[in-house]
RNA sequence: GGGAGCUUAGCUCAGCUGGUUCAGAGCAUCUGCCUUACAAGCAGAGGGUCACUGGUUCGAACCCAGUAGUUCCCA
């Protein structure tokens, strides 16, 4: 069969996918062996793989795989969340194209067209996680809105406000007057602007005389929403400011309106901003409506939920806020009111769904009261019981969950779990599960109630109060309480995920766990960092600045581009992605594809006898392999993913490719490779198959092609399902002889290269020990890799030849042309003032008292060593220049 | 405005309890090589006042204080 050059994924990939499924190996189903759960961060139902999915999920896939392979039971559950807000506006979008506007239609209708969306639509994401060899479970898949998840929704809410946790209630909320919803605090981005700071000046009313200041009877506020001015009930000075003191019982009036409305004082006011003034409309503005519950103030609610100017603002109504903001400063300016206008700089809230300006606005909610649910969240991770990862999350959640604010759970949406609170006609209400339940109980209050009118809230739940109960509900935690999945499952080990979400998801998920299974969802929460483009900025779909990962997988393969991004990824660390880190996979894949090549090309002869050379070789890569898989183990169980991947990596790369392949690769003699013995064979391909399964977490598929093409095995025998190599007590010692061995190699091949001596020209070497014991053993291997026609001892100088040091031993490479006496000089010069250097500094460590008396004893010792080893080195030195003149 | 973190080679990052396993890795760069596994490769090399300024210490990338830049969270 030919094997081609180049690693070819593409018919791989598809093939081993299929094969994986085939067989079940995804799936899992409790036993008696230990479990390992991720459940996926459920991404959007309307959503597309980008780039944060893909880094994403490309860590809990090697988390899983490796799991697996290590024996225990692992599964990786999947799904999606119905996202009310973003589905709903893509629906809405679509109903539109077809003409039909949604409020034309019922709820019921509406949601019919929703469900066909989803049917058509939602989930392409999961089947973009298959190319990227997502080992997910997919009988697993769950999705937030199904009847199951729907109703633990539903149980939890009711269950949460017979504890008294939910209430009602009139708040500031952050309104979308886009999406015509209120959104959570989280979900408002705040970015900096240029704006206006607009003076305007407000009549005083009855001020006597006696206080009247030159400059008239007025008082400034600025302003960077003037358009808010027809809703001011007060004006707002602190107490502690002298321009103000005069003004204590007095009223102003706000221009237009011609409202009269109090100067109040309260130390909330910044004296040097603005003109220490502040205008106060309590509908509008969250610190407003404070100062307003505190002072006792009117609300006049002035802009409606569309953004546009209410009744009650009394002009420019129908009008929007923005357009608004234009022309009352015209107005104000025609009437002489405003003193003087600034350019600024403030933060504006913006809809993270729409991008639309938040419009702060009074209304009625739905909200979950955080204070007491949430103190076992905070405890248990504070106390470690939870692990962040990184920690320096830590602080940020900590401040996050010391500083709670409740959560507003309704949304002003069809697309979502409708809240089960009902109305009678006299404003009772009541929160249970059906209509009929609510007549029975509204009943007693209310003798004369008709079921029909009985009406249901309007409104829906957030998504996050759907996906915090995701750890317990794809189990079947609520429905099924003491079932065998949930026993089995919970709590999950790891959940990988955006630290952005940290708030949204996990702390919530984590104050769900504790309330409804007095336990952790998970052990680990490993925060991803943010993929960035090359100059920094979040990848996004309106910035069109991330590549489709899709794309980047057929060009690179699913391994290279999983490679590509785990290698420069350590945990919460941001990622400046780059293709070209993907082309490192790629070569990556390609190198041990040639591994693989070399290996099978060889021919076995069974009577050939392996070589001391190879018999070595073999010790040292078996004693390699156990020293780094136990770093590698470390690094996994520290969560240090890319430091991991960088140590396979060179594993392969160098140890196993670079040297022991090169070590024990047959000669080529009269064009032809000469046939390897069987022994060497045999724990060659033992060991490459040992790599393959170190790799295979990080690519599934070429380690899996290369499993099945190294040896004959049946269907069943996998990769994916084999064995995690175990580590043994390793050889140290010989691991220490071969960094000699390799610097002796280096420090031949340097010569060679810096004298221009062609690879293939044999060379002589001679060694003269002066210190120690002779070891022989590796000689057979410096002599294959350095080409050389002999390796000897010698006990005196080699005259003509180049010397270099190492530890205890000179060596002597004799070289047919003449040697430059003068550069030969000048290097040992250069090498003998460094050595004097170094033994001064360890002198005058040695000689200072202080050092001795106040440093360990071994480091005193070392220095000495130090000392001693310089002043042999110096000597030696010293020697091969005396032999040079 | 309050809080937290970060600043080490051109880039991305390691550097655990201060002391040659302390200045490191990968990529990129440069110089030789198309040496029958791999040019998506091989063999070498060069690159850093560890942000800055002080302090503690026999000794500081590491500890402390301040400054600058930067990121994030909260308001």
């Amino acid at each position: 069969m030919e094997i081609p050059k180049t690693y070819n994924p593409k018919i791989t990939e598809d093939k081993w996918y299929a094969h994986w499924l085939k067989h079940k190996f995804f799936q899992s189903t409790p036993d008696d062996r230990e479990p390992y759960t991720i459940v996926i961060p459920p991404p959007n139902v309307t959503g597309v793989l980008h780039m944060g999915h893909m880094l994403n999920n490309t860590i809990q896939d090697v988390l899983i795989r490796r799991a697996r392979m290590q024996g225990k039971n692992a599964c990786w559950v999947p799904g999606t969340d119905h996202a009310s807000i973003a589905t709903e506006a893509k629906v809405v979008a679509l109903l539109k194209e077809k003409g039909i506007n949604k409020t034309d239609l019922s709820r019921e209708d509406f949601l019919k067209h929703a469900w066909e969306w989803k049917e058509k639509y939602g989930g392409i994401i999961l089947k973009q996680l298959e190319k990227l060899g997502a080992s997910c479970d997919w009988d697993r898949t769950r999705f937030t809105m199904e009847e199951d998840l729907s109703e633990a929704v539903i149980d939890v809410f009711i269950d949460l406000y017979t504890k008294g946790h939910i209430y009602r209630g009139v708040r500031m909320v952050n309104w979308d007057p886009q999406g015509l919803t209120a959104v959570s605090d989280e979900e408002v981005i705040h970015k900096e602007v240029n704006s206006k700071l607009y003076y305007v000046k407000y009549k005083i009313e009855d001020l006597s005389p006696a206080l009247s200041k030159g400059d008239g009877d007025w008082i400034t506020i600025a302003t960077t929403r003037p358009e808010t001015i027809l809703g001011d009930t007060a004006v707002c000075v602190n107490p502690d400011d002298e321009r103000y003191t005069h003004l204590k019982g007095k009223h102003c009036i706000i221009p237009m309106v011609n409202r009269s409305v109090p100067i109040i004082f309260d130390e909330y006011v910044d004296k040097e901003f603005g003109t220490g003034a502040l205008k106060v409309t309590p509908a509008h503005d969250i610190n407003d409506y404070n100062l307003g519950v505190k002072h006792q103030l009117e609300i006049v609610d002035t802009i409606a939920a569309d953004g546009k100017m209410s009744e009650a603002a009394q002009f420019y109504i129908g009008e929007d806020r923005f357009t608004v903001r234009k022309k009352i400063v015209k107005d104000l300016e025609e009437m002489g009111q405003i003193v003087k206008v600034e350019d600024i700089k403030n933060k504006v809230g913006y809809s993270e769904r729409t991008n639309a300006v938040i419009e702060p606005k009074l209304s009625l909610q739905w909200f979950l009261k955080m204070d007491k649910i949430s103190k076992p969240a905070l405890e248990h991770v504070l106390n470690g019981e939870i692990k962040l990862i990184p920690e320096k999350f830590v602080n940020t959640y900590k401040h996050w969950m010391e500083n709670v604010h409740d959560w507003c759970i309704s949304r002003q949406l069809w697309w979502g779990q409708r809240i089960p609170a009902w109305y009678d006609n006299k404003s009772n209400t009541v929160v249970c599960k059906t209509k009929e339940e609510a007549f029975e109980k509204l009943k007693s209050k209310n003798l004369e109630l008709r079921i029909e009118d009985i009406r249901q809230d309007e409104d829906v739940l957030d998504t996050w109060f759907s996906s915090w109960l995701w750890p317990i509900s794809v189990f079947d935690g609520f429905k099924n309480p003491d079932g065998k999945d949930i026993n089995y499952y919970y709590p999950t080990n790891d959940l990988v995920t955006a630290p952005e979400i940290l708030f949204f998801w996990v702390a919530r998920m984590i104050i769900a766990g504790y309330e409804y299974r007095g336990a952790k969802p998970f052990t680990n929460v490993y925060l991803t960092g943010i993929v960035r483009d090359k100059q920094g900025r979040k990848m996004s779909k309106s910035l069109g600045n991330s590549p489709d990962p899709i794309e980047l997988i057929e060009k690179h393969g699913a391994d290279g581009v999983r490679v590509g991004m785990l290698l420069c990824s350590p945990a919460g660390n941001d990622l400046p992605f780059d293709e070209s880190m993907c082309e490192q996979g790629r070569n990556f894949s390609n190198k041990i594809w040639n591994a693989f090549r070399l290996i099978n090309g060889w021919e076995v002869d069974p009577n050939t006898k392996q070589s001391e050379g190879n018999k070595i070789a073999i010790q040292w890569f078996d004693a390699k392999f156990n020293e780094q898989l136990e770093i590698i183990n470390d690094l996994y169980s520290k969560y240090r993913m890319s430091e991991a991947l960088m140590t396979t990596y060179k594993l392969v790369w160098d140890d196993f490719c670079a040297w022991y392949l090169e070590m024990i690769k047959p000669e080529f003699v009269d064009g032809k490779s000469l046939p390897i013995d069987k022994e060497t064979y045999d724990a060659t391909i033992i060991f490459f198959e040992k790599i393959l399964k170190v790799l295979h977490p990080f690519m599934p598929f070429i380690t899996e092609e290369i499993w099945h093409l190294i040896a004959e095995r049946n269907e069943k025998d996998c990769i994916i399902v084999a064995e995690w190599p175990k580590t043994k007590t390793e050889n140290i010692e010989i691991i220490k002889h071969f960094e000699i061995v390799m610097e002796v190699i280096t420090n031949i091949r340097n010569i060679r290269k810096q004298k221009n001596i062609s690879p293939k020209e044999k060379l002589q070497v001679f060694e003269k020990v002066n210190q120690g014991e002779i070891i022989k053993t590796y000689d057979p291997l410096i002599i294959k890799l350095c080409n050389l026609s002999s390796f000897e001892y010698v006990t005196t100088k080699v005259d003509g030849a180049i010397s270099f040091l190492l530890k205890h031993a000179e060596f002597y490479v004799p070289l047919l042309q003449n040697i430059d006496v003068e550069a030969e000089k000048e290097r040992l010069k250069k090498e003998l003032d460094y050595t004097i250097g170094f033994l001064k500094s360890v002198q005058t460590k040695l000689a200072n008292e202080k050092f001795v008396a106040n440093a360990k004893p071994e480091m005193v010792e070392n220095e000495k060593k130090k000392q001693a080893d310089a002043e042999v080195k110096i000597k030696a030195i010293e020697e091969q220049l005396a032999g040079l003149s």
